[in-house]
Parts: C-alpha cells; sequence; structure tokens
RNA sequence: GUGGGUAUAGCUCAGCUGGUUAGAGCGCCAGGUUGUGGCCCUGGAGGUCGCCGGUUCGAAUCCGGUUACUCACCCCA
C-alpha cells in the first residue's frame, strides 16, 4: 500500500494539471520581469538554525511544522518552510548588497510544513515569492503589492480582496505589546484557551482570533495605529497614499498579523473568496531587521509570497487560465512490417522539423489507429499503405472535414509544410 | 496535536433493515467495417468491497481498532 501511495499532504501534477503550471509559471516570468525581480533559486533544505533565528523560536512554524534531519555529517538541517529567510541568507552569502540596491529577487519551489492537511494546505506546497532588499521605501511596500496583484489579473482572478496592517517595529511594538497585556490581563477568564495561552507569548496573535467570546474582548482592544512611533507612522501614511495614487483596492484591518516574528511595519494579505478556510492566495510584510539578525549589515527589505496551489485552486473555482487543448499535427498510420519502419522515418523527420507526429505502438489495427488518432485531437492522419508506397506516395487525411489527398513521398518537406501551416 | 465526514472497477457512484455468482455509467480493449476516426450496436478485460480483528450459520452491509482521504480547529501560502 505504501509503494503505490505518495507521502501524506503531497501531490503528484501530472498531464492535465501541469498544463496550468506551465501557463502560471510563464505569466509569473512575465510579472517579474515587468518589475525587473530575477529569479534565486536556493536549495530546498538550509541550516536548521537559519530557519531558528529568521522566523523565530516561539512561533508554531519552529515548535512543531519543521521536517529536520541531520545527515550523515551529522548537520541539523530542515526543509525550507518558507523562501525570505532562504534568500536573504543567499543574499548575504554573496554579498549582493555591495551592487545596486535594491536588490530585487524571486523565487518559485516548493516549501515544506509538517501540518495536517485540509483544503489548499499540504505539507508539500509551491511558493512563488518575491523580495526586495536594500531600501525602506514605502514605494517598494507598494510594488510588493502590486506585482502579485499583476499576477492575479494576468490570470483572469477576481474576487480577491487586500488586507493591509502595520505592526510597528522595535521601537514601537513592545509599548503597544505592554498595552495589550494590561487590557487582556484583567479580561482574562473571557478568552479562549489558546489565547490565554499566548496572552504572554506573543499577545499580537490574540488580535485575529476568530472565537466569538474574543471577539467581543477584542471590540474595546487598543489598536496599534495610535501607538506607532514616528517614523513607522509616516511610514504606513505613505504606504497607503501611494495605493491610493495608484488606484488599488484596500482593505485596512487593523487586526491583521503575521505569524513570523520577522516582520516590521507594512503587513498585507490577499484573500480570495473561492477558498475555503484557508482562503489567503498571498501574504508577505516589511523585514527591515532580518538581515542584521542573520548577520548582516541593517537592511531595510519587503517581499510576498503567493501559495501557488491555492492560487490554482481558486482559478479553478472560476474556469480561468484553461489552456487549449493540444493535438499532434498528424498521427502516422501503418499496417507493421515495411510500413512501419516506412513511418518510422517519416516520423523522425517530421519531429525534426518539431512537429508533434505520433504513431501505433500496439501494432493495433487500422480502425483502432483511426480512433487513437481522433482521440489525441490529431488533425492528419498520414496513411502508409503498401499500395500507395509502391507508388511513392502517401495518404494524407484530414480529420477534420475527412478530405484526402495523395503526397509523394519524397517530398516531404511539402508534407511538413502542410502538417505546419494547421498552427501548432 | 484535536474534532466531524468518507473509503466498493482506471474515474463518478449504486448496493434497501446482514443472505448465496458484487452492479451501473463513463473510460479502456476487441469486433460489427479483411485499408479509414467521430454516432450507433455487440462482446471482453478489469474488484484483496482500504487494512486488521470481533459479532453471526452467513459481513461490502453491524461493532471496535487502524491507515488514508476529506473538511474544520490550531496555524498558515
Amino acid at each position: 500500500m505504501t509503494l503505490t501511495t505518495r507521502p501524506r499532504g503531497t501531490n503528484d501534477v501530472g498531464p492535465g494539471q501541469i498544463e496550468l503550471w506551465h501557463e502560471l509559471e510563464e505569466r509569473i516570468r512575465r510579472v517579474c520581469a515587468a518589475y525587473g525581480y530575477q529569479e534565486l533559486r536556493t536549495p530546498m533544505f538550509e541550516h536548521t538554525e537559519l530557519f531558528q533565528r529568521g522566523i523565530g523560536e516561539a512561533t508554531d512554524i519552529v515548535e512543531k511544522e519543521m521536517y529536520t534531519f541531520q545527515d550523515r555529517g551529522e548537520r541539523s538541517l530542515t526543509l525550507r518552510p518558507e523562501g525570505t529567510a532562504p534568500a536573504v541568507r543567499a543574499f548575504l552569502e554573496h554579498n549582493l548588497g555591495s551592487g545596486s540596491l535594491p536588490v530585487k529577487l524571486y523565487y518559485f519551489g516548493p516549501m515544506f510544513r509538517y501540518e495536517r492537511p485540509q483544503a489548499g494546505r499540504y505539507r508539500q506546497f509551491t511558493q512563488f515569492g518575491l523580495e526586495a532588499l536594500g531600501s525602506g521605501d514605502p514605494l517598494l511596500d507598494v510594488e510588493a503589492i502590486l506585482l502579485p496583484l499583476e499576477l492575479y489579473k494576468s490570470c483572469g482572478l477576481s474576487g480577491f480582496e487586500v488586507e493591509i496592517n502595520t505592526i510597528g517595529c522595535p521601537n514601537c511594538r513592545p509599548g503597544y505589546r505592554q498595552e495589550l497585556v494590561e487590557y487582556f490581563q484583567p479580561r482574562v477568564e473571557r478568552l479562549c484557551s489558546s489565547c490565554q495561552n499566548r496572552l504572554h507569548r506573543n499577545p499580537l496573535r490574540l488580535l485575529d482570533c476568530k472565537v466569538e467570546s474574543c471577539q467581543e474582548v477584542l471590540a474595546g482592544a487598543p489598536e496599534i495605529t495610535k501607538h506607532l512611533c514616528g517614523e513607522c507612522s509616516e511610514h504606513f501614511a505613505q504606504v497607503l497614499a501611494y495605493l491610493d495614487a495608484l488606484g488599488v483596492e484596500y482593505r485596512l484591518n487593523p487586526r491583521l498579523v503575521r505569524g513570523f516574528d520577522y516582520y516590521t511595519k507594512t503587513v498585507f494579505e490577499v484573500t480570495s473568496q473561492e477558498l475555503g478556510a484557508q482562503n489567503a492566495i498571498g501574504a508577505g510584510g516589511r523585514y527591515d531587521g532580518l538581515v542584521e539578525e542573520l548577520g548582516g549589515k541593517p537592511t531595510p527589505a519587503v517581499g510576498f509570497a503567493v501559495g501557488v496551489e491555492r492560487l490554482l485552486l481558486a482559478l479553478q473555482g472560476q474556469g480561468k487560465l484553461q489552456p487549449e487543448p493540444k493535438g499532434p499535427s498528424a498521427y502516422l498510420i501503418h499496417f507493421g512490417g515495411d510500413t512501419k519502419l516506412k513511418a518510422a522515418q517519416v516520423a523522425h523527420f517530421l519531429r525534426g522539423q518539431g512537429l508533434w507526429v505520433e504513431l501505433d505502438y500496439l501494432d493495433r489495427s487500422i480502425r483502432a489507429q483511426m480512433k487513437a488518432a481522433n482521440r489525441l485531437g490529431s488533425r492528419y492522419a498520414v496513411i502508409f499503405g503498401e499500395e500507395e508506397l509502391s507508388r511513392g506516395r502517401l495518404m494524407l487525411r484530414n480529420m477534420q472535414d475527412g478530405q484526402e489527398q495523395e503526397i509523394d513521398l519524397e517530398d516531404l518537406k511539402q508534407l511538413a509544410k502542410i502538417l505546419g501551416e494547421c498552427g501548432k
């Protein structure tokens, strides 16, 4: 059983699905090129410490969701659960900050988290993400939102919403945090158990609790806006001003918080109404402290990540991004023996011209071969009959209208031309 | 990690309150057309009824466990 079943929370992507992936990857490359983001491919695993330091020891991901193992050299390695820390690591390792700033990078690849799978959540999933390092310009925050929005639009996606918030910086957040604790402490018995639990560990997280009793308590909770330092306040105001000027629709959500420790200032999330409970198709934010945390000099940065499977799910829900079905240009029909040999030669030639050509490998009847040609959506059937071959000719049948014509076996260029003209 | 639902052919699913050889549609293969597809007709292949155990004369059906899938919680893309 386990030999023929894939590991839990993983997916195979084969014919019928892979076309969508190719199409999406193509669009990603196009959008990134327009915004000047270049691809970065990092390893699928990293030193475990990178994620412990980067994401934060007290986060769920580090505490219970990482695929961590020891290699034969007794190094502790971890399958990457996210893409930002590795990108920053590569940025530092190759000293990319020494060139012109900002450095704009994007990545596309599998991430791994040990969680219970559900709709739109897998143990191996794919993220497309981007990181802009070396500038604190609020315009970069905005572009980190614009780029994925551009991608969604180019795929034809509708029904998504941008939520945005700021969570301050190491200067102003501790004060707000303190204020929150002071507010919740006297009301602690009205909170759900998990909120009681995280009250001291990570009080910001209480803000997005969905439990009804917590919601009531939350209604009167202090908002961060009034506790922001001058810099954070100014930064956020500029981000919103740019969004307005660029005509981006968004919803201010003072309750929006993110799960990683490295976020500062702007955080945002894009949700799709097409999805179930896991409805975020992208999220990101600014992380001005991470580069320094990982050993570099202070370097502001901002990033965004798209959940590719979720995006595809949302698109499928709307019947979007459907590549037109393709079929071979020709199906070569033979009768075995010498006719098969001849068909193989012609197929070899036509394929050399870049044409998709199929033929039968099961020694099936002509009828079965015609059926196969039809099923594959072949535009032509080329019949290699004894009689025609003896006259140095082939029978070319148009599968759409059933019209047939003879082709000179010596003039394969002519055949290739006819087949090629029918678009491919 | 917690809770609910589900598990029968390659796919989608029937199978009533336990009863003898487990079915349908689609798909696949072959034939009807000894060299011509789509429509139609005929036939065929394909199933440890997820797995283990229990109750029973008898279990796909009832019970327990287990695994997987699925949805939700936690959390997140």
